[in-house]
RNA sequence: GACCUCGUAGCUCAGUGGAUUAGAGCGCUUCCCUGCGGAGGAAGAGGUCGCGCGUUCGAAUCGCGCCGAGGUCGCCA
């Protein structure tokens, strides 16, 4: 599928070659600045150089002996100094981009580069036996959020939840589960208890070498299948899933596997025998599995413990193993927070050592910890933690007062749909909006914010929409949808709203390069404020004729259209009205 | 000590080799409802792009060295 802008910059470097002035190898092109009058430049510094003579020269030389075509995209072409201008040409640009948002619908902005790949997608990994915290909704929302896009590229991706319910912190779990008993309460309360026992037992674990023992005992009492470890392990997993799942409904999360640590605990044996096989780790004499100088940035590592139990490392690798084995994946994406770089680095290493990967590539997508308003990491230990699911019902509550406020006349049921839908979006949108490596602070206000680059704004343009379009329905008009039609959208803001409409495919585009869900939020904001110029400055249903009414229509449903599968992307709704 | 990430307007962030004005939002100062949703739009003030040296015709952007913030470094995950 070439989109419009694709064609565009086809049409431009075809155009370039078709001078025979300058080899094919040397056209490329750029995206000019906003305040430049052109959609696409290309500077000639470069190839005047290689050819000796004046990039100014050759832009105005150039500039002459281009003559694009009837139909061509290419408008105006132009020489500034050194830059050679493409302007599209409105008429074309008006009638190819709305006729192919029209065709495409929900699917606008998909493409095919990623068919035939497969995509591993490792993200959300919650604990179990605790409750889902604003530090894990990062790797959630973002790797949902990469889900979406890579599966919009044409990848085939396999999103898989690594469950933390493994290793010698289970162990702890399950101690502390034998010295105070297993909560009664359900839910969230439960892994409220559970947290508790945890934090109390962990704490005095330091001192006394007894109950650290006790929990390492656990732990391998966990790996050896001993029932009653088994028993409580089960009932743990089942009731942290439970709250989990309600969390991943209302976020759109959906996760394809669930292996978890555990899954791996049969092929740990294999893949320490295989470390040790290939040299990339020795015994020590304590019987520990050391892994050391993979690379002089490196730091050593461990394969197993001293006592025999398995760690972090062991299963991961184990992981690499399985999946390269069931899905032969192109890529395998970890989204986890920036302080497991070291830990991923070293992975990654002893995998590439062993042969395990191939060509395969593997990626760190990380992001910055979450700080409260005071710049403290949030911990359960420091009490400022904040939990998952309160968040959400703190968000929906105040964007209810809001739709109270606003559209009281609205039936309950829908202000209730759409508090839903606009309090979580801000949530996911706070963890979205900005490059994910930046740390974050957690400002209520900022986060809940209903203007500017905010969720709601966003939600508030596609309303706007739908609203014009309802309005016009009632009338007995609709979007025209005879292509010439279009050609009347030749007004600024007109022209700048179907520019960044084009633009969709690339964003998405880039998003997926980058790793980078922020670059689609941020088409999706400066859409929704090229939206909004618009409106003020291009009246729709009292337009001056009926053909530019109808164009207008159109040009507001193409909007509505491309802009909620921006906000698909990035697992955020759009109500209808709000 | 070593390594990783970050440092752009009062605050939160885009900009990752190109065009004599470095862009948004919030906040601040003004303005726009006899037109489709004011959860909007327009205008203004506000910046030694952490500091220094270098590479280049050209650096916020690349390299090196400092400074500052956060993080990590064999038996947690």
């Amino acid at each position: 599928m070439a989109y419009t802008i694709d064609r565009f910059s086809a049409e431009v470097t075809a155009a370039i070659a078709a001078t025979g002035r300058v080899p094919v190898a040397l056209i490329e092109t750029t995206t000019p600045k906003p305040n430049i009058p052109a959609d696409l430049a290309f500077p000639a510094f470069k190839a005047a150089k290689e050819l000796g003579v004046a990039a100014a020269q050759l832009a105005a030389d150039l500039a002459a002996a281009i003559v694009p075509a009837k139909d061509s995209l290419i408008g105006v072409v132009s020489a500034a100094g050194p830059f050679l201008n493409f302007a599209l040409q409105p008429q074309h640009l008006a009638t190819a981009v709305i006729t192919e948002i029209i065709a495409l619908g929900p699917r606008y902005g998909h493409q095919q580069e990623g068919v035939g790949k497969t995509i591993v997608i490792d993200y959300s990994a919650p604990n179990i036996a605790k409750r889902m915290h604003v530090g894990h909704i990062r790797s959630t929302i973002i790797g949902q959020a990469l889900v979406n896009i890579f599966r919009a590229l044409g990848y085939s991706v396999v999103g898989d939840n690594h469950l933390g319910d493994w290793g010698k912190q289970f162990g702890v779990v399950l101690a502390s589960i034998e010295r105070e008993g297993k909560p009664q309460s359900s839910g969230e309360t439960a892994l409220e208890e559970l947290e508790a026992m945890y934090a109390r037992y962990a704490n005095e674990m330091k001192d006394h070498s007894a109950l650290d023992d006790r929990a390492r005992h656990w732990s391998l009492a966990l790996e050896h299948g001993d029932s009653e470890a088994r028993a409580l392990w089960q009932w743990a997993i089942d009731l942290s899933m439970d709250a989990a799942q309600r969390n991943y409904e209302r976020l759109g999360v959906t996760i394809d596997h669930a292996y978890g640590e555990s899954f791996y605990e049969p092929m740990l044996d294999g893949v320490i025998q295989e470390a040790l096989a290939s040299g990339a780790a020795y015994r020590d004499e304590g019987g520990a599995v050391v892994v050391e100088e993979l690379d002089k940035n490196i730091p050593t590592f461990l394969l197993q413990r001293s006592d025999g139990g398995t760690l972090y490392m062991t299963r991961d690798l184990a992981t690499i193993k399985f999946r390269m084995d069931a899905f032969n994946p192109a890529r395998i994406v970890y989204v986890i927070g920036e302080p497991q770089s070291l830990h991923l680095r070293q992975l990654f290493a002893l995998v590439r050592q062993m042969g395990y990967t191939g060509e395969t590539e593997l990626v760190h997508v990380s992001f910055g910890t979450v700080f409260d308003n005071k710049g403290k990491p949030l911990s359960t230990r420091g009490g400022n933690m904040v939990y998952l699911e309160a968040l959400l019902d703190d968000a929906v509550q105040r964007a209810l007062a809001v739709v109270e406020h606003k559209n009281p006349e609205l039936p309950a049921a829908e202000k209730q749909a759409i508090a839903e839908a606009v309090g979580v979006g801000a949530v996911v949108y706070n963890d979205l909006y900005q490059d994910t490596r930046r740390n974050i602070t957690l400002d209520w206000e900022r986060m809940l914010a209903t203007e500017g680059n905010s969720a709601t704004y966003l939600q508030y343009s596609v309303a706007r929409c739908r609203s014009i379009l309802r309005r016009a329905a009632d009338t007995g008009s609709a979007p025209g949808n005879d292509p010439q039609l279009f050609r009347v959208l030749e007004h600024p803001a007109e022209q700048q709203l179907l520019k960044q409409l084009a633009r969709l495919p690339e964003a998405i585009r880039e998003a997926g390069a980058r790793y980078a869900p922020f670059v689609v939020a941020d088409w999706c904001y400066t859409t929704a404020r090229d939206f909004g110029v618009f409106f003020e400055q291009c009246p729709v249903l009292k337009a001056e004729s009926v053909t530019l009414r109808d164009a207008r229509l159109a040009l507001v449903a193409a909007t509505a259209q491309a802009l909620i599968n921006g906000l698909v992307l990035l697992g955020i709704r759009a109500p209808e009205r709000m």
